[in-house]
DNA sequence: GATGAATGAGAATTCATTCAT
DNA sequence: CATGAATGAATTCTCATTCAT
């Protein structure tokens, strides 16, 4: 009679671990002894559960993604099925209204995110994964209201905005106004529309 | 006759080795040897000319930026003084037109040092500082046209949206479309100032 | 009513485990998981039924060289009584016609044993013993023909020379002739005796 | 002025506290830091001067040989150049009077060699190459006596008798009569050739 | 100024073994 | 008998920094 397996708590705790040291102390510099600290386990537990530090982070990068689709998603649920400029503006919400602002430790644990991005080609492929699929869902909204030919770089610009958002939080909180960022994307994003729509419509 | 000195000259070395290396592997695994190969140097004469690695990683901060800053203000030259939309424009594009799409490396080493100004103090107030006065010159062209009570928040916004495309571009390129980054954000800022001025103006 | 035993079962394929591992990846990178993982069994398991790693490796050796006295006793058979010579080729082939040429994973882990022997004083003395036991079977088959003075040096050396064809036929396969180990060793014993007989007779 | 470099005598250093640590505890429990002690070094030096563990097993792959090699030179030298017998004779004694008798580290380590040659492919490569060079330098002697059609499984056989002492006397040593390892295949040679080479020649 | 050898403190990772179930 | 989670020591390797020359 075996124990009954606890795999899943486990690899939940050592991702939460690894979140919480890498928001304080970077991804090279949480070492595997404090993320296991931080989980409460044995050090040796870490790579029973995962192969390597990598597959962690690998994780967390597809957790920290769809708890931001979750966001949207239930932002989406109150609103109408064509109502692409209130969708906009939910997803937008959903980015920034509790990103940015409230869960400190992952946005700047995503800002640690897409620095690693740019070496570490595993990372990279699941962080441009996880982007591409927000992008893309971004776009569609968008294409509603310009066309799809102008889509793609708007939805690109006002996603920018977002992570830029992000880094600045994380690395200089104080020089953006607090509570700011949601509304200002959202203007960014009424300009561009509308400006875009009307000539677009013209 | 002491032999002149070449400080200066190896100090750049050394700092371009940095970001050479930097941009590449990361801070943390640029090691001292490498950028020290990178330099075409020896390893102990990194730490004769710098006390520490990280001494090495703020003048590069302070280098990036100011490279930015002279290509605004080369920019600014051919520009009218009392001509607030086309420096605002100057300025997305002195970011944007040759930061994202032209000098790789740079780029990424700016992300990376965004991500370590996250935990460690002394880059962090290197990176607030230089953050802080491009943001403050932005917002001061803004001021002109919107006001001063709204121009910190859309400063605040642009500047994040050129931040954006800084990590996109880095960490996933060619999910932004190719050469679309400087005049998104110029649309970007024609919208929110426009609408802004008239609103304001009203 | 307990559940009949399968012990002997388990032991078996844990051995056989051992020796697929072995032979692939040395005994010392030969984890446990790993062996118990070839075995199809759970790690824990191993530790139920072997008090530890060693203790597999020692019941694998006398299990090769049980294999080996069981091909020599086989052809043997076949062999008048007083037929020392067709003795001595029967045992050289059993040794070589399917030892080196055949069984690669049984020939490579003979190896891996050799080298252990020479520091783990447990695997040495189950070595030493069943290499002196074929050695002795040897010796006491030479000696009929030359007599027991030379007998022991002689059957050294031929089995020496069996050994060492499992050396190289492990290490370094192609540099040895397919097929040529046991007619070679036939051959010097063929030189070796008669030799020594004809010198011993005159 | 840097200091002179010493780098040669340190990595020989290196090398001879793996031989010496190895021939006592076998490879993989050579620990690094037990290489440096045993050669009077820091253990991070180890690792300054070798790029891994491995490294310092391939340098002492071709060190070991060198020494058979010069071993085999400095005997021929006082054979005519066209004593065949005499050079097959003074090949065999460079590789077992002093080798399987004397320097028991060497012997011990060579055989550690041939087992992970098994399995580490470079090791393999480097094992292979001094192996054949050696073969093919007895075949060429042998060739002379009985034609190079049945040289190379001659020479195989003359070479494997030589690895299997090396083996027994390292895995074994008391079940092979002292002293008798050379005088054998030498006899073995004799049989082997002259039998061969009268057949050859009827 | 310059060199590159040297140090020693971590870092990730592996693994035999134990043990609760 | 059986499972597989858990432990903690050991190991290889990296690296910023120092220093003799």
């Amino acid at each position: 009679m075996p124990r009954p397996s606890n795999t899943e708590e486990r690899r939940q705790q050592i991702v939460s671990g690894l979140l919480r040291v890498m928001s304080e102390r970077g991804y090279e510099r949480a070492s595997v002894n404090e993320i296991a600290k931080a989980a409460g386990l044995s050090p040796g537990l870490v790579h029973y559960h995962f192969s390597d530090k990598q597959e962690i982070l690998l994780v967390l990068v597809r957790q920290l993604a769809a708890r931001a689709r979750e966001r949207v998603a239930k932002r989406f649920e109150r609103l109408g099925a064509d109502d692409a400029r209130g969708r906009i503006d939910a997803f937008l919400d959903a980015f920034l209204a509790t990103g940015a602002d409230a869960d400190t430790s992952a946005v700047a644990g995503w800002v640690t995110i897409s620095a690693e991005a740019i070496r570490q080609p595993e990372v990279r492929a699941a962080y441009e994964q996880v982007v591409r699929a927000d992008l893309e869902q971004l776009e569609a909204l968008v294409a509603v209201l310009v066309g799809k030919r102008k889509a793609r770089a708007l939805a690109a610009g006002l996603f920018a905005a977002v992570q830029g958002y992000f880094v600045l939080s994380a690395s200089s909180p104080g020089l953006v106004p607090a509570g700011s960022a949601a509304n200002t994307v959202k203007h960014m994003a009424a300009g561009l529309l509308d400006t875009s729509a009307a000539r677009e419509g013209a």
